[in-house]
DNA sequence: CTTGTATATGCAACGAGTTGCATAAGAGGA
DNA sequence: TCCTCTTATGCAACTCGTTGCATATACAAG
């Protein structure tokens, strides 16, 4: 139920509605994990039934109302008790690589289309985070001794940068693979 | 139905058991994609159902008899089909992060024995896989030329090991950072 | 005046994945 | 003899996650 504290962090971050917490899970939050408004709405209905989130409806002029959720003190209870128990190291679930092994049983150099949408996926997203760090923790905005959060932010963004780098790194490899496999059998499409 | 299409490209490279495929699960396989035996189990029986699988009973000797599994002409036709169609490039999952950024509401340090935890599991598993590597890809094991499967097969391997490495040094990052915010904060626990 | 975009919330159905349990044969050791 | 481990297969119940659809307000562009 990671969502669940996902959710939880967020919410101590900043309060706020589904929908923004919807657009967060596209940026920030979604270096680590990922979650569609649908999932957002049911969950926090449910944690809301728990007793583990207060609601507040805020009227709006020009758009529809909202209802700005916080965490309440069970909530917060709550992700203490989750931060205190051990969660298993994650395994990578990886589709590209099962097409990747896959391609030895059809035409591996079709898939080279494929490798460079996903190189340009990640190193687009990996500008997009190099953006962000540039903007929220270099200069003025730099996080002061004794910032606690924002340091952790800063380090769950190196981690996402890592990984995009790393996986653009490895695309290339991919990449490279398949052309060398391509020369060699020059009989293939 | 990534699992599905795993379960192929397995059955492809070597005809097997629902048994034996939860154990590639848990090794090579497992470099990018996970699945338990109760899954695999029931996944196994619904492509039979759907023609996609041809089974055959194995009599055994000294243990209980067993299906092997391989796949049929429908199931290599799905398989091309699936590796012709885009898939989405994947996001990150990572409740260790959601922790990190949690514990911001907590105390940061009692992580430190649960990221410790982590990074041991990870660099456990880059050992495993460079043992593998050493063990399948080098010297009279290396893939010859024109090897299109052992070729695919270690470009994967490298990219589970560039993962594992990545992860290491990342977790270092996450105990620097820990470290050095206990030593600002002498008060906490 | 219609179309498109952004804000805002939600249901229903399905498929994917996890957890707990159950069964059964043979091998090896206490 | 009993206990445990390995091989081997599976059901049931549940939660998680995805996809498609539905609704409503307001603003801007054509």
């Amino acid at each position: 139920m990671a969502l669940e504290h996902a959710i939880l962090v967020s919410l101590l971050e900043k309060p706020g509605s589904g929908y923004e917490l919807a657009h967060r899970f596209e940026r920030s939050i979604g270096y680590f994990w990922t979650a569609t408004h649908q999932q957002i709405y049911r969950v926090l209905g449910r944690m809301e039934g728990d007793g583990l989130l207060d609601v507040r409806e805020v009227p709006q002029q020009g758009r529809p109302d909202k209802k700005e959720y916080s965490v309440a003190a069970p909530g917060r209870a709550a992700l203490s008790a989750w931060l205190h128990q051990p969660v298993e190291p994650e395994s990578i679930r990886h589709e590209l690589a099962v097409k990747i092994r896959g391609a030895a049983f059809d035409d591996p150099a079709a898939l080279i289309s494929e490798v460079e949408r996903h190189r340009k996926a990640h190193s687009d997203r990996l500008a997009r985070y190099l953006t962000g760090e540039q903007r929220d923790f270099t200069g003025p905005e730099a996080p002061r001794p004794l910032d606690t959060g924002r340091e952790l932010q800063h380090v769950v963004l190196r981690g996402g940068i890592a990984f995009e780098r790393m996986t653009v790194a490895w695309l290339d490899d991919v990449l490279d693979t398949l052309h060398r496999l391509r020369a060699e059998r020059p009989g293939a499409t």
